[in-house]
DNA sequence: TTTGCGAAATGAACAATGTTCATTTTATTT
DNA sequence: AAATAAAATGAACATTGTTCATTTCGCAAA
């Protein structure tokens, strides 16, 4: 049986392969420009054998897509040795904001892709499952901080949202306007002070 | 001289009948749905005509970004009747969230547009100027809401910045959860929710 | 009315892409 | 060594964006 184990290794390392070479392209050369002869080409395999690994194009994306989500999770991980919950759920934004800026194509996959539809019906759940088990992260940091006197008169479920929708539209306007090199008055600084303007709402107690 | 007055008309007519047609197969079917070949049979034209009219699909997509900013730019002309700059402020909230929920497509093709490169250093401006003149609408507002003594200690650029990905955050997360079709407790009333948390924060004087 | 000309419209043709599948190659077992 | 199963292949197809030589049209001049 060690053949056939090796074989399904195998497997997985040739899938694990075409989906490095893949992010690498999409991040090189943008989605839509990269094709899977470009992928094919750069893992020095046939087109077929991509599509022996993955059903489509969008199988591709799907699976990136999850990982990406994994892998802002597993940054999330440090935030469990901060106590205080305050000081986590500023360190989450922290966290959160440099993960989107270090990695804007990743970031922009996570939220900007245009899902052609199918695999709504298909797999759905999975990839989001991710996106909502970072949010009940969120969600029980916000808790504990009402529980220590923050945000009073606020409502936990909604709150955390705008929380979210906060961080989320810093780094998605960031990435646009950097993507298309126009506007914001001092785009170095913008991310970072935009985050300290956030942050005088919070502290309040 | 009236002939080729009303020729240049016609052009113009027909450049509008096209993006017309774009816009609503856009919004059926999505952008990359959209082909010109559909276009030029919801119009009764040849493929080629289009290509007389709009030199690629890029510059139909273009020309329709630069139509929504406008648009959106009309909606805000109720506002200059509000004379209390936080009023207003929280007005201008609303009308913006409303835009977007009316027309989540046109929104996504504002904000999420893949952009080809190299209409980057084409005609780059003008589209963006739109954006910018909505901007500075906001500065000015959060400017007058700071002179009557709100955001004491906040900084007016970041601010404006942060008031507005807060509301591109809650428009953009509501749009892509939307069609997902996952997460979000209370899918129905959680974008005015987060709103009403929103002015919990800057309503404080 | 007829002719001629410039502008507008056309659609066949091309290159590039995602995708399929019958065939070939490789690996494993008998 | 032969037989069988698994994996890899790339030619072929449908669809797309795009181009351009050709045709059609509108209108002023003869």
């Amino acid at each position: 049986m060690s053949s056939a184990e090796r074989k399904a290794r195998e497997k997985e390392e040739l899938k694990a392969l075409i989906l490095k070479a893949s992010m690498k392209l999409f991040v090189e050369k943008g989605i839509e420009q990269t094709t899977i002869r470009n992928i094919a080409d750069a893992i020095d395999y046939s087109i077929g054998t991509v599509y022996v690994y993955f059903k489509d194009k969008n199988a591709i994306l799907h699976a990136l897509h999850t990982q990406c989500f994994t892998e802002l999770a597993g940054q999330f991980r440090v935030l469990y040795t901060v106590k205080d919950p305050m000081e986590r759920l500023k360190a989450m934004g922290k966290v959160y904001i440099q993960y989107a800026m270090d990695n804007p194509d990743k970031y922009d996959l996570m939220f900007n892709l245009k899902e052609p539809m199918e695999f709504l019906n298909d797999i759905q759940a999975k990839e989001w499952d991710e996106g909502a088990a970072t949010f009940d992260v969120l969600r029980t940091t916000v808790q504990e901080c009402i529980g220590a006197g923050y945000f009073k008169g606020h409502n936990l479920e909604p709150l955390s949202f705008l929380i979210w929708s906060c961080m989320h539209g810093i780094c998605s306007l960031e990435i646009r306007a950097r993507t298309k090199g126009v506007l914001l008055k001092n785009p170095d600084t913008i991310v970072s002070d935009a985050y300290n303007e956030f942050l005088k709402f919070i502290e309040k107690k």
